[in-house]
DNA sequence: AGCGCATCTTGACGTTGACAAGATCTGGTG
DNA sequence: CACCAGATCTTGTCAACGTCAAGATGCGCT
């Protein structure tokens, strides 16, 4: 924030993943552009290329910032339904980084930080789901993991409009409590 | 298919269309340039323009084309979990359309054969839940929609490689089955 | 037969991602 | 303290893209 930008930035790489979250929170990840951002930030338009190579590096540092976020929120959850909750609650604040999350298109797939950062996510899924589901967390895990996703994609697409001011952790309580989602009666 | 392309293409249109699912498919919707289209299809680098407008305008052709083809798949349905089984098993078959149909920012949002398809798409999901559920079918709508909604988005986007050869609608209906997803016993 | 309009082409402009080569600064070694 | 190696950033360039404007072509109706 001086008046004279020096030669160096100082901290180009963490501001260039702030501008392009603001980017991607207004209009969308297609709309960041490497030379916007660089505007942005009053640096020169190749800079950029320096510290993440090309577009798709980018968008990997911005999605690994979001998996060590979502990881730090998962690691306050008490219970199975208090997981899902927080799942759609990050969804929710978070929106520029869930959406990069989950577009492996836009990302480099192989990157190691980003390989990690899922892993490590993952890790905190299934060990919530195995304290309530010993026995088969396979199938507990998809039905828990598919109903928080679900619900986060719907709301942060626009699909819900008359849910949009709702609290997300309270939806998916009620949502997950449904007498819907027991097995059917036999007929 | 003519060796000699004549002045007029003659359907062009459906050529375009057919052309951009192909590289979605492939790539993701952000590698549909409407000059390689174009010249897929054999016609000069602004004849896209032409039937669409812009970018957004192709794309918002694919989304109704996807709504259309799921209508028709809905419709085949005969009762609420075969609903969410042919959701997901559409999702899986048709993954260009699906993807283009809820990335919101890449349509005109307002074109009026898009907000006509997606109301007729929303009315046979609400017909399938209300026929289960008629007195409160909001809740039990946002659940069974969300979790067919999840597996079909975990799955497109590489998230459940274990799962991949799987038949979607039995995973739906293995899902749905699930115990997981019944009130948690009082504590 | 001929006219109007939808369809398609050609040409141009500004923007972008990517690459190459050079300028500037920083931190550590002597 | 002098100085160099490498990290950081700039400048210049290229092909590709979306979009617009203006012109060519041919279909179908009268």
């Amino acid at each position: 924030m001086r008046s004279q930008r020096p030669y160096h930035h100082g901290d180009l790489r963490r501001a260039l993943v702030a501008a392009a979250l603001e980017v991607i929170a207004a209009d969308g990840p297609n709309a960041v552009s490497l030379r916007e951002l660089a505007r942005r930030v009053g640096v020169s338009h190749a800079a950029p290329a320096h510290h993440f190579g090309d577009r798709s590096g980018l968008l990997t540092a911005v999605a690994v910032d979001g998996y060590r976020l979502l990881v730090d929120e998962l690691d306050r959850a008490t219970d199975l339904r208090d997981l899902g909750g927080r799942y759609v609650s990050f969804a929710l604040t978070h929106p520029a980084h869930f959406q990069v999350m989950f577009r492996p298109e836009l990302l480099d797939r192989d990157a190691p930080a980003l390989v990690a950062a899922r892993a490590e996510t993952r890790e905190r899924l299934e060990r919530g789901i195995a304290a309530r589901e010993p026995d088969d967390p396979r199938l507990g895990g998809l039905a828990a993991w598919s109903l928080a996703h679900g619900l986060a994609t719907l709301l942060l697409t626009g699909n819900l409009p008359s849910l949009e001011g709702s609290d997300p952790a309270e939806l998916f309580r009620a949502v997950c409590t449904h007498p819907l989602l027991r097995p059917e009666p036999e007929r």
